[in-house]
DNA sequence: ACAACTTTGTTTATCCAATAGACAAACAAA
DNA sequence: TTTGTTTGTCTATTGGATAAACAAAGTTGT
């Protein structure tokens, strides 16, 4: 491992990204503002600018209004230098976007999936991002990369080691990506990808440190701390579903007992709905809530309750400034909110005090193809730095 | 906030800052050894050295073996260039010791502390502190800070927000000493300062990503992850001794349910021993397991389970290298070890597979003392590169 | 309408850190 | 001795950032 030295070249890579940043965040900019934000010498600035210019990422678009002086060239961001693709790979279902670098949808598509077979899906999702990729005007950059989520663990290779709902076992789908389209490829988490497209385009704007807690069949979370994806030691972490919140509670399928995606996923609540005759579907028991059934409510509030136990512990060990709810169980709201709130300000540790937010996913179910998009876009940002 | 924009300054300050961190990891090393390790420049590096050396941080200490040419100089940090304080402030004692800029221990002290009145102990530590800085001998840097471990809550600012095992309660301990001594003075949590001194000089050297699992009354923990203190997002974290493992279980005065050091700290074990008739006294009842009492074994046993229960979360939560067990209860490592161990390897999701290490503090009762003065020099060194 | 002041963005000369390459000193081995 | 190697310094060059001067393009007060 070579440390990385500085030299004149990194200081113009790292002023560039500020610089770029800085129309990001705030355009339209004149280079002057540019200076007097960033801190930069008005000569420096416009050098840098000039670069981008003859990038194709920045362009000028026309004077500003003067404040008493010279009028402004205001600059703005090229945000279709390039376009990003994100996929979202569900156990039925093949969702994908076509956005621009700033994340605006293009094109959408949408597909069932009959068998989750590892090869079948490769077969299906060739042609399906084939499609999304041909939607994309001329640009200078064309497709910067794709980002796809899976429901399932992921290392860093991308590789996908364990979706057991999809009965997947060490698929290489970055790789095999990579080598049919040669453009660069992301693969991650489900829960991952959502908490980035919420944290990026949803509830979560703006939000330094988030923890997006993903309720489906079973539970993942998403953690954003410092602005960024936190990944523990070994690459994948975000097993918080698998948080034991009942130390002698049922055996889970992965080795522990009374995992927290037992008793508060939506697994949990159709299990219960089953033994107490009701049909194994979410949407009708969203209907018998809805028709103000009392004992789905009690269910409901039952799962309420032990989401914000898990949540709780979120809370306690990550301080974050918000929790999302997101992925299917989101639907429920209106019938998990009250028991959620209620139970997290019980038990959270000077909930108040810290300010925490209880968020729920604004995207729906596009909380994960729009965050497998912005994977894509980050790494090419993130190239731009390191070149 | 300003953003740090790039200069040559920024540079040098780096690549400096690279060197220095280059013969610290393998001293003594030699300029030329220096620029093959860093891949800067040969030149780059003599003119940096040459600061070094200017600022009484660096000194040659004579050639080295040649290799078929000229003779190498060797070159050493130079340790004792400053000193640092360390203090661990306890429920019922103060410790403090006096270190050289490499955590090598020059001087040291220990007292019992009678009242735990927040007036009082500072009367105490005044002149304890005082004492210790005068065994420095002349430096060029003298005593560069002044690290604490306190065991309770600590905000940015160094203010103990809650210690309720003091009483203490919005205590502004850093300002104070500040203000009184002149210098830079760190005030962190106890089992962030635990964390710091195994991680430094203990038992986990090296580890990147490691867990401190401070067991005493209550338990507290020190998450160290890429090879940093982690703080949540408002700056205190590491509650985990009040994660929830019994959803239902008795309630805890933190407000939560169920909280993992209600079972397995060693205020759960000595409510166990008393119960049972046995006294409320951890040196005895190590005595008995000593001595092979069967009902004390087991109820050591289980706290061993109970241990690994919330052991097991944290590893699936954050995935670290390694978990370090420290504080009082480390003393009983020999009757928990086997019960810890094996409930981890159940209920930790593919603990083999990744390889944690399951470790006992090396330090013994040292371990938040050294780190209290790693704390020190660490903002010192920081310093070094902002200036 | 005109002078005076402002703001914007470029140009110019200067500064400074890193670098390649030349070089001298110091040494081992043949 | 001779030859080749290693170490560390010296010199000229490169390339970014910067301050200051400046031109261009405004606004405002009288």
């Amino acid at each position: 491992m070579k440390t990385t030295t500085g030299d004149q070249a990194l200081i113009k890579r790292m002023n560039t990204a500020i610089v770029l940043e800085a129309i990001l965040q705030a355009e339209p900019l004149s280079r002057a503002k540019i200076s007097e934000i960033t801190g930069l010498n008005k000569a420096t600035v416009s050098s840098l600018v000039q670069d981008l210019i003859d990038n194709q990422l920045v362009r000028e678009i026309g004077t500003g209004v003067s404040s008493g002086g010279r009028k402004p060239v205001m600059l703005e961001f090229i945000a279709t230098a390039g376009y990003a693709v994100g996929v979202d790979i569900g156990v039925n279902y093949l969702r994908g976007v076509l956005t621009d670098l700033r994340g605006a949808i293009i094109a959408e598509k949408k597909l069932p999936l009959q068998a989750p077979d590892a090869d079948e899906v490769f077969n299906v999702l060739r042609p399906f991002i084939q499609t999304l990729m041909e939607k994309a005007p001329q640009s200078p950059f064309g497709i910067v990369g794709i980002g796809v989520g899976v429901p399932g663990l992921v290392d860093r290779a991308g590789s996908v080691l364990f979706a057991p709902n999809m009965g997947w076992r060490d698929v290489p789908l970055k790789e095999a990506l990579s080598r049919t389209f040669g453009i660069p490829v992301m693969v991650d988490n489900e829960a991952n990808v959502g908490a980035l497209g919420e944290r990026m385009f949803g509830i979560g704007r703006g939000i330094s440190n988030m923890v997006y807690v993903s309720v489906g069949i079973g539970i993942g979370t998403g953690l954003i701390l410092h602005r960024t994806l936190y990944k523990g030691a070994s690459g994948f972490s975000g097993e918080l579903g698998h948080l034991s919140v009942e130390a002698h509670g049922r055996p889970c399928r992965c080795g522990n007992r009374g995992c927290w995606e037992l008793y508060a996923s939506e697994q949990a609540l159709l299990e219960q709905a089953e033994a107490a005759g009701y049909p194994r579907d979410l949407d009708e028991l969203l209907e018998a809530a809805e028709a103000g059934d009392e004992q789905v409510l009690a269910m409901l509030r039952g799962i309420g309750e032990y989401l914000g136990v898990g949540i709780s512990n979120i809370v306690n060990v990550f301080n974050p400034d918000a929790v999302v709810i997101g992925n299917r169980m989101s639907r429920a709201q209106p019938w998990l909110e009250e028991a959620v709130t209620q139970t997290v300000e019980q038990r959270a540790l000077g909930f108040h005090l810290r300010g925490v937010h209880l968020l729920y996913a604004e995207l729906g179910d596009r909380s994960a193809v729009m965050g497998a998009a912005e994977l894509a876009i980050a790494a090419f940002f993130e190239r731009l730095k390191s070149a």
